[in-house]
DNA sequence: CTGTTAGCGCATTCAT
DNA sequence: ATGAATGCGCTAACAG
């Protein structure tokens, strides 16, 4: 395969002595072309190692198998583009994009350009959205609300465009329903809860606790979200303050959860004995964190086949309807205070 | 904003009163148009809400502003792409590409069609690309040598194509000299020696021994490279067949090393007074994780505006470098022996 | 400084 | 079953 000149349509035509619309058709498989001169076109394309300029397809036929896929980052040096949980997501989405034949433009909100929604449709480099992480502020969303653009979220689904998202609210009862069951009784509640995901977990959290008034609540906010490091440093604060009192904590993420984890231990706070506490997410750290990591599963691999099927039918033209995830308790270690 | 048609070069030009080339050039900032003029179809063109049509673009220019990055992930059912280094890279790939105005399509080998050298290229949905991961095959990438594709690699630089690595062999070798000193004189190695950047952190490892002979080199290969599952079973799986003889270990990746840490935990084995263990990648987990990490940084951030930058030059037509990135040793809790 | 002209490479009418 | 003609939306000579 030395340096070849890229081949056109046109070139192929010359080469094999038919029209250039012979060749189109015999090479997107149409059956107006009979079996012998699409055999004969193929063997050509394929020795002179041809493939359609994706541009001039796109041209012709306004649409470009390409979907983007864009991660809202909040506001600040917020990092959370580094939880594994979104790399497991996007992973997903990848492969079912993939094993649709659609191409995968990733972008955050940091390396795109500030007005994405528009650089990616009216630009026409992609045919949908899929956007992960609405986070805190509605606001670029609305304006995609209005528009006829094809695009879902993966988060809350209590929005009023299409999204995807676990049943985060079930999701919080339960790690709290397990607390609870476990003896704990000063139950804190660490993560943001303004973040829309978030507060559906708070919620969970507060209904647990509502339902078994033995139980106290303790809401403590993190200022950085999503982070170990955020869940270290919130936890070393109350620890030093002296004004840690929980037995029990719900963490809104894994990497959260082993911040906290870690402070207690370097106070000599035993977890679970001490304190119990159940993260979020079962990213593939959690098993493999010391004690392991009981958690609430989302299931990423479901999660991305469904963004990517919803936005597909959207593209068809279909009516698509918003989907929550079922959301699973996993128990392991950092929980089991009976032992 | 509601639902409208989008608008072409040619409904802007004939709104404005100019020739569809004036508008073209006002909206490219070519200084070929008076000021006057470009303020007013700039105006009419923000008010229609119009942009580019980047298909139409490309097609004319040749040229897509868009950067394909692939993911090489090994036979089978390998993980690596979940391994937050990797992310790490990606972000800041991603980064340096919105920063230039580039695009990026983001694909693994499980996800891209077989052929996605010529699914990129040939095809002109990228003008470069990014390969992240040479593993342990070539194959694919001598492919690609051949041909005039613009390309760059992370990984070993020891190649015949262009790549921008860390200094794995400097990164084994300090962190085997640190274990040494540290007192440790039965020193594994955990990790797949075949794999490109894997084996140069292993001849740091082999070098650093045979300039102390007082320590004794342990090889240990993983079947499942890079992940805490991996580093977990093999430990684990040393320590039931009570062949677990080491003082020291330097692990291929800082995942590998959190899931023997988590082994050793387990049968009681103190990190870092029986066992001392050093890690590779400095990912973030690194410093929270308990005992915190002991590990190589590589510079994620450099790394990825480094390929950005080589490949933007070679698209320039740029005669381009391979470049090892200096390594660096971050001591932390897992090997400190003496206290 | 601006308009006219000519394609980029392909898919699709419309003829035949 | 095949070919000829047209245009998707844009930019870049080439004139003026």
């Amino acid at each position: 395969m030395k340096k070849k000149k890229l081949m056109t349509l046109s070139d192929i035509s010359k080469i094999s002595g038919v029209s250039e619309s012979t060749v189109s058709r015999a090479l997107s498989g149409s059956k107006l072309v009979s079996d012998k001169t699409r055999a004969k076109i193929q063997a050509i394309a394929d020795e002179h190692n041809f493939t359609i300029n994706a541009a001039a397809r796109n041209l012709r036929l306004q649409k470009t198998k390409t979907v983007a896929v864009i991660i809202l980052i909040s506001s600040g040096n917020d990092q959370s583009v580094s939880d594994p949980f979104m790399l497991s997501l996007v992973g997903s989405i990848a492969e079912a994009l993939g094993s649709k034949g659609y191409d995968m433009l990733l972008s955050t909100t940091r390396s795109a350009p500030q007005d994405w929604q528009r650089h990616y449709f009216d630009t026409r480099k992609a045919d949908g959205l899929i956007i992960i992480g609405q986070g805190e502020d509605d606001a670029p969303l609305n304006v995609l609300v209005d528009s006829t653009y094809p695009f879902v979220t993966w988060g809350s689904t209590a929005k009023s465009y299409t999204g995807v998202g676990s049943d985060n609210r079930k999701g919080g009862y339960l790690a709290t329903r397990h607390l609870i069951d476990q003896g704990c009784r000063r139950i804190g509640f660490f993560g943001k809860a303004h973040h829309a995901e978030i507060h559906e977990r708070w919620q969970g959290y507060k209904q647990a606790l509502e339902e078994n008034e033995a139980a106290a609540m303790i809401d403590t906010t993190l200022d950085v979200p999503f982070t170990a490091q955020a869940g270290y440093k919130v936890a070393k604060q109350l620890i030093n303050d002296n004004s840690f009192t929980y037995d029990g904590i719900v963490a809104a993420s894994d990497m959260i959860a082993i911040g906290i984890i870690k402070a207690l231990k370097e106070s000599a706070i035993n977890v679970p004995k001490d304190v119990a506490v159940v993260g979020f997410d079962d990213i593939s750290l959690a098993s493999m964190y010391h004690p392991s990591l009981t958690t609430v599963r989302q299931d990423t691999v479901h999660g991305g086949e469904m963004l990517v099927s919803k936005l597909l039918a959207k593209l068809n033209g279909e009516e698509v309807q918003s989907e929550t995830l079922p959301t699973q308790l996993v128990i392991r270690q950092s929980t089991q205070r009976s032992k």
